[in-house]
DNA sequence: CCGCAGACTAGACACTGTCTAGTATCTAGT
DNA sequence: ACTAGATACTAGACAGTGTCTAGTCTGCGG
């Protein structure tokens, strides 16, 4: 898949490596080709950071459920799988959380959209077992991505390694369950 | 100044617009002049990204020390400031957290230091009096770095609006202070 | 069997960053 | 006062890019 082959290019030499032409060279057809699939590059680039947040929400859906019955260690793992991503698609990332001049197409959107209700699902788990100290799940869930969202972009900006990432990551997530022992 | 009019059109119409030869039009000289101030494209977004670090750093300690005499609000108040920059200057935040292939520049990488050194400086101010409920300030102000970093994300990628914003940084200063009552 | 939509080709256009050689101007250093 | 060198600039060239257009081929539903 086409797709396929950009996400590639945008992991390995960055956005500004990606070029509707040399996609259409590595894939053996005109320069032309491509605009039948996406009208623009912006077209393609918004493809691509929808497949990122789709790709994204299953990762950390994926690592809460690996810790079904501790809403702590879910919430790490979900976070820790955030800053993974991140680290494995540093360009995607930037990608999805662009600021564009106009607003992001519906698709794109809508794909952010269902990552915040994963995330909100992972929160709303230990939320009925009053894990956290306060009743509103989705204004915490909003707090919780943008954590996640700024360790990583200090992680890809290479402000602060790995390591660190992970040691925040634990900071944040005690600070969000209620208790001094909670968690630890 | 040249940079001054490469950061006006990375306000107004973001970076794909940056041109060097449409600065040099304006500028009414010849399409090659700029290189002899920028060697490369890359080397003008870097001058950018290392100017945009000090003016940020520049206007969150000039928020605080509007707050002298209350930690807590001194916090807000800087945190505030870093949101508002990031939806005045989004595609200038953008840069400065980008995450490139090859590590940042001397300069750039300096810059950014120096920002973390005055929001270190800002939580010192209240750590001293016993604040937080731990010891580690380098440690928490990487945590609060990311957290303001992670909201103007969300709000620049307008996946959040700017008083949703306003009230995340509520959410999280609250959860930065020690004790259920302070700075409330 | 027809018509048509979709994927593709090939050429053109305007634009970009980058490199080069050459020129003018200004500034030490002797 | 003269020279050497750095600095800002001009002008031309080159390869590469996104985008638009007109035309071709092909497979499929009516």
């Amino acid at each position: 898949m086409l797709l396929d082959r950009a996400e590639a290019v945008l992991r390995e030499r960055g956005i500004d490596a990606l070029s509707l032409r040399e996609l259409a060279r590595e894939a053996g057809v005109s320069h032309g080709a491509p605009r039948s699939h996406f009208i623009d590059r912006s077209a393609l680039l918004d493809a691509l950071a929808e497949r990122g947040f789709v790709r994204l929400g299953d990762e950390i859906r994926e690592a809460a459920a690996s810790e079904p019955d501790d809403y702590a260690r879910a919430l790490r793992a979900a976070a820790s799988a955030y800053v993974r991503f991140a680290v494995r698609e540093p360009a995607l990332l930037d990608l999805m959380f662009a600021a564009k001049v106009d607003a992001p197409s519906e698709a794109v959107r809508s794909a952010a959209e269902r990552l915040f209700a994963t995330m909100t699902g992972i929160m709303s788990a230990g939320a009925g077992a009053g894990a956290y100290d306060t009743g509103d799940v989705g204004r915490l869930t909003l707090l919780l991505a943008a954590t996640v969202q700024g360790i990583s972009a200090l992680v890809t900006s290479r402000r602060i390694t790995m390591p660190q990432g992970e040691a925040l990551i634990d900071d944040a997530i005690t600070r969000f369950l209620v208790g001094p022992s909670a968690g630890r």
